[in-house]
DNA sequence: CTGGAAATGCGACCCAGGTCACATTTATTG
DNA sequence: CAATAAATGTGACCTGGGTCGCATTTCCAG
């Protein structure tokens, strides 16, 4: 990596604190590091082409990317997930080889390591523990997915709004962190539902006391009232 | 693993034919069936404790194995996912050590092997291979998962069980093999809808001449008509 | 063979949540 | 600092699909 040795430093801290490196010897990872070459995306840049991964692995440093898919029917997005600092992708490409139907867009700005895929697989061939860790990210995020679905079945659009908020509510601040910045559509778009609904709902929240918006933020004004919705839904 | 000669090589045959294990040598293969035990479960058989497949790991030789979680405000059960011929569970609990909020329930006679966590994890130690098939089989299900999310959210439930159909027509009989033998509850249960749902669409393919049914069997009679129903939703 | 349970068929009704249309506010950029 | 675009607030309206109730059929166990 062509980098002065503070940024060095900061990107080898940044690794080592991310699971999925914390078996590699320190060895291991700076021969990964060598490979591999920061970038810097700025909020709203796409990957639209799904074959690109199978070309490149990335590594997020900080900031959110959501996955999704294009949903032609009702000609709006669906993001199925959203990953942030210590994701990766694209696993599903670099584990079968095969393309992955999905496209990736960064909400906010974003540094990613960049890892071009055959030297990846050369290296995990000499570091077959990740192999390891991998699985243990991908069943992690495997149970999120069958909770996304059975929320998705289960819950109307409002209680799965109140969950989405609620499960990124920053209890510092009580601000909705990396949800701020969002539009009401790309919050629809988390949920499975519409701008106008996500508009409606917020509005009611507003009402019953449970937030306050300004500038595209959402800050939680009644934490318990949120849990309630969630919990006891009637 | 007591069991005659024959009962024995079915077993290895099934195994050596399973993917995951295909990279594994015949020793090893060996060793892990000594520490199994085969097991039959009739139709209905449930795993209603989550905290048992902390202790035990199961392998699917024949039959067919439902994942699901209950729905308590609509009073019905969602079935995440399908399990068959060598699919194994619970691949989650084997390598996060937590307990899979999931419940399991025969859908018909099934043989399963059964492998006890604690020997299973010690074999797996000496065969750090099964990682990345693992892997492999973890990020295929993870996909499937992605594409039953998007199909929830875009498509309508008539169009929902087409696919469901459509997915699972044996091209020789035309029949849906591993739907045969299912109430109308549990088709709807696996598409995240109603049995009066279910039985509305079913009676309506009927009428479109898509389909017959006798006897809880149902036999696909145009099979045209049902890819014209999945792919030109109007 | 038979009585009860399970599975299915079907009509009446209701509502969450989608669409459409348009006004209003907030960002962005020549 | 317009002016144009993007994001939001809101009302009117429609419909897929859920609930309820009940009749009918199919399946088994006794």
């Amino acid at each position: 990596m062509n980098i002065g040795l503070e940024k060095y430093r900061y990107y080898t801290e940044l690794m080592r604190e991310n699971d999925l490196f914390s078996d590699i010897s320190h060895d291991a990872l700076d021969q990964l590091l060598e490979i591999a070459s920061a970038q810097y995306w700025p909020k709203k840049t796409c990957i639209l082409d799904p074959t690109h991964t199978l070309y490149t692995f990335y590594i997020i440093l900080s900031g959110k990317v959501k996955g999704y898919v294009f949903d032609d029917k009702h000609d709006r997005p669906l993001t199925l997930f959203l990953l942030t600092q210590n994701d990766v992708f694209d696993v599903f490409t670099l584990i079968n080889g095969k393309v992955h139907d999905i496209r990736y867009e960064t909400l906010c700005d974003t540094e990613v390591l960049r890892i071009p895929m055959y030297k990846l697989k050369e290296w995990i061939q000499d570091n077959q523990d990740v192999y390891k860790a991998l699985l243990k990210y991908t069943t992690d995020k495997m149970m999120r997915m069958e909770n996304y679905i059975s929320n998705l079945i289960m819950e109307d659009t409002s209680i799965r709004l109140a969950r989405l908020l609620y499960n990124h509510v920053d209890p510092a601040s009580n601000q909705v962190e990396i949800l701020n910045g969002l539009t009401h559509d790309e919050l629809g778009a988390l949920i499975g539902t519409t701008r106008t609904m996500v508009g409606r709902h917020i509005q009611s929240f507003k009402e019953e006391g449970i937030l306050k918006t300004e500038r595209r933020e959402i800050e939680i004004t009644n934490l318990e009232l949120l849990q309630q919705k969630i919990s006891l839904n009637p």
